[in-house]
DNA sequence: ACGCAGTACCTCGATCCCGATGTATCGTCA
DNA sequence: TGACGATACATCGGGATCGAGGTACTGCGT
């Protein structure tokens, strides 16, 4: 999820590290704050990796800045986590909102369809929460006001988003652009 | 959000760490599944934290069984954590559901609303996804389709989990009792 | 007769993540 | 003058997590 955002908001534009945070606070940070000490090292991966080149800038304002781009390498990278993203970014609400932030730069609106199709298919998968032995226990049956509660929010946030993903969808597959930008 | 769920799950019932892994799975698996081997080292940690007892119960199917019950330090513990939780447990939905999952086994009514209210402030702090700079983007400025939809989705969430959550510290405060079971 | 899925537990190594801590400069307010 | 917060980068150690693999038995289908 880092990791994507990374590559995601260096293919706006070139950021160093601490500008990088600062989308990264905004972006994710009211849910789930991005410590420092998992950044830098992340960085330093992914340059390794070759995803990400450095230009130390000195002076300026205190230390000196690094200031990153994306390679190519960089590019394809994000292009591939965007177009075929494993399960977990489809799933977990955090990676999917990742994702969606930065799903423009697939540009092919069918890929990005797709994608979304994923997404779609996931939130009509029948889910159960809770078991009563190997039963499977809906929400009728809750007893438990706070347990009934998580049932009654999924169930609107899913029916907001699966109408959102069904417009977008069918807006993408006119030719009605969404491509943005 | 693993060792909290193990605490609830164990106070309504003991488990053996198959059992328990079952009804992880119901809970949070289609999210986010739950390893193995992030399950047992858990177990192992706990039992030795002093929170959980494990009792050998030889034979039955296969290997031996390791029926694990909650001790008094463990009940304290889960009462702890759902009476002050940490900032994320209140910020990321994933833990927040899971703490919901447990919060009856707090008893006391006006500890669960205190809760509650949490959430709800939480909720309501205003939040920027996306910044041009330094300045906050706000929805209506955003071409792009996909993080319109963020908003829109987390606009949509935002609303009925602030419904629901209103409605019932309302139902915990004039004693028309939420406590169920 | 054999395989396979399910029940049930466990370990190891690689990786990732985080809090604490350190370095250094700049601007602002008191 | 001095404290503080923002800018800007980094390391270290401890801990959590995960994938891959291993052990062992039961029961079902073919």
């Amino acid at each position: 999820m880092l990791e994507l955002a990374i590559l995601g908001f260096l293919r706006d534009t070139p950021l160093h590290g601490y500008g990088l945070r600062k989308r990264l606070t905004a972006l994710i940070g009211h849910v789930r704050p991005v410590a420092e000490s998992t950044l830098y090292p992340a960085l330093k991966r992914m340059e390794t990796a070759g995803l990400l080149a450095r230009a130390t800038e000195p002076g300026a304002a205190a230390a000196p800045r690094h200031v990153l781009t994306l390679t190519e390498d960089g590019e394809r990278e994000l292009r591939r986590r965007l177009g075929t993203p494993e399960r977990l970014d489809i799933t977990d609400e955090n990676r999917w909102f990742t994702l969606l932030a930065f799903l423009r730069h697939l540009e092919d609106p069918a890929a990005q369809a797709a994608v979304l199709l994923r997404r779609l298919a996931f939130l009509e998968e029948p889910s159960s929460f809770f078991l009563d032995g190997d039963r499977p226990l809906r929400a009728e049956e809750l007893d438990d006001p706070f347990r009934r509660g998580i049932l009654t929010v999924a169930r609107a946030t899913g029916r907001a988003e699966t109408a959102w993903l069904r417009e977008t969808v069918a807006a993408l597959g006119t030719g009605a652009t969404a491509s943005g930008r």
